[in-house]
DNA sequence: TCAGTTAATGAATAAATATTCATAGCGAGG
DNA sequence: CCTCGCTATGAATATTTATTCATTAACTGA
């Protein structure tokens, strides 16, 4: 058969199909073949790019950032919220929201969820939950202690208390700081019942919520009054450290950094936080730009909940 | 659920549908609904005109045109051909070209196939026909006289036996000039048993393929010395002919006209060729425009087969 | 608060589409 | 002229997608 005709046969089967939404049977009969062959002739209008199919994005959503972020930082998904200012207010309000819309739509009732605290990200979330609890959860974990030795704000508590509630989960909390003043005092802490309780759920969570921590603590963090000093975080610095996820700290490139300071956190160890099959990173900032890309490298979070500003950020860090 | 992430999902499901090709189960995985949920999701998309899917002609082809026209004239299918020129022989050579393509992928081995004669498109159909016969038909059944009476060409004849030939179908001869002296004459020659034979095989056909007339007579047709005088077709024209099918005349609008000169014209009738279920016209020059115009408006012609000028004169006009 | 109504959801099923498979035509090389 | 391998084809089948239906949740107006 004359290709002329032939092309004018794929691009007519293409019109009725995709254009006129023909089924191929009919247009099988209008053509004068069998259904196999409008499927085939329909393959081959896709591959000559006589169809071309495209995506466009509605005002707000992001689809390509977040693929490029998925793809160029080795994430299974990222969500990139749109974001009236990159004020550090809005940008936590807006994915605070987003990350609960997330969760609301992908958490199951048979899920132990981890959650980080000290993170006004998460503080967010949660309050953007429905109070109604039509999200359900098996339990809610605490994954660093968070007591404030000198504020009776009990912070994390409060968080993971909160969760628990909007998803009709049972809370297990560290009821201790998450910074020993020495190693062995993290030792005794840990022995606490309760904390032994709580630290052995830690290796059977199915999600884990975290904020991702940048080495200037936070206002949030240093109001807390349960942070690193001044000089500790200069040495973790020296280390090469850029962030932390629940105080677990790594390098540009996300690799953990050890450090004598690791042993005084009363939090999930490094290596269990890496086995919980889906943590949840929810965070945003120019400042956080470099350490959520080393989180993500390196393999601590799977799911980055952001804004926009900080997505382009990190696309344009990520293309470098 | 908030619209704007509802929108979110519905976009991500689009990408990865129509860009990433995933299979709609695993959308619904990954997006954590049912499949059903998904397929929800792309209708919206599509309704929401979130995705646009476009079909870009490849060069050369002309579906726009060939919906434009059937739609506007009323036909089952348009066929139009690329042409190098708008001379009536670049113009008659696609065409037949086209044609032959048009019957290759639509005739069947049970088709009883009717052909008009005095066109050289039709000639030029025939031609394009490959020789060695996968491409069959039950009968061809020759639709006017046309035996020429000063010269031995014989024209309509040799058509008729070279397309039967190349359909491995059996030829149905009229052996008779096409237009008798007198309406008695007419008479005469239908009595033949010859002719009284094909004739009756008219309200059987499936297939006719049949060229376009005008008023004046066209070369092909005035060298056959078979034809009407200058004076009859001033008459027809009088009478508001544009065109004609088989020698049966129409006006602009395809109304058939009818006149004493139908009586000596040794063809199909009006009605008769009306019943088939599939004429095929197959013309193309500007002269013709108004003719095929008016052959389609009638309902004398289901599918027609011209070339990209004519189109485009026919799509103007039809337009006004 | 509660019945009545509407909307959303997923399991089951129906419909549509893609793929497989057996067959038939066609060209190249004996 | 025949045989082999290649491609093209449609019937049968497998896979994928759309729809139906029953259930549940949410909303409305007493």
């Amino acid at each position: 058969m004359k290709p002329e005709y032939e092309l004018r046969l794929v691009t007519k089967a293409a019109h009725l199909y995709w254009v006129e939404q023909v089924r191929q049977v009919d247009i099988a009969a209008r053509l004068s073949l069998s259904q196999a062959g409008v499927s085939r002739l329909l393959r081959r209008a896709q591959k000559e790019g006589i169809v071309s199919i495209s995506i466009k994005p509605p005002e707000g959503t992001y689809h390509l950032l977040e693929e490029e972020l998925a793809s160029k930082l080795g994430l299974d998904e990222v969500v990139v919220t749109s974001c009236p200012d990159n004020s550090d207010n809005a940008i936590v309000s807006s994915i605070g929201e987003a990350a609960a819309q997330y969760l609301a739509s992908t958490l199951r009732e048979s899920d132990r969820v981890g959650i980080s605290s000290w993170s006004s990200a998460l503080v967010a979330l949660s309050e953007h939950l429905p109070a109604k609890g039509q999200i359900k959860a098996e339990r809610v974990v605490q994954l660093m202690g968070g007591m404030s030795h000198d504020r009776a704000e009990h912070l994390a508590e409060n968080l993971t208390l909160q969760l628990a509630n909007r998803l009709a989960a049972r809370p297990a909390f560290m009821h201790v700081a998450g910074i020993a003043s020495t190693s062995d005092a993290r030792k005794v802490f840990c022995e606490e019942p309760y904390v032994r309780e709580t630290m052995a759920l830690f290796d059977d969570l199915t999600v884990a919520l975290v904020g991702i921590g940048t080495l200037a603590p936070s206002q949030f963090l240093a109001r807390s009054g349960n942070a690193f000093s001044d000089e500790e975080l200069a040495e973790l610095a020296g280390c090469g450290a850029v962030g932390d996820v629940c105080l677990r700290f790594f390098d540009a490139n996300g690799q953990a950094v050890s450090h004598a300071l690791d042993e005084r956190v009363v939090a999930i160890s490094a290596p269990s936080l890496k086995k919980v099959p889906r943590v949840v990173g929810v965070a945003g900032g120019h400042q956080k730009v470099a350490s959520i890309r080393a989180a993500a490298l390196g393999g601590w979070i799977q799911v980055l909940i952001t804004d926009c500003f900080t997505a382009e950020a990190l696309a344009e860090k990520a293309s470098l």
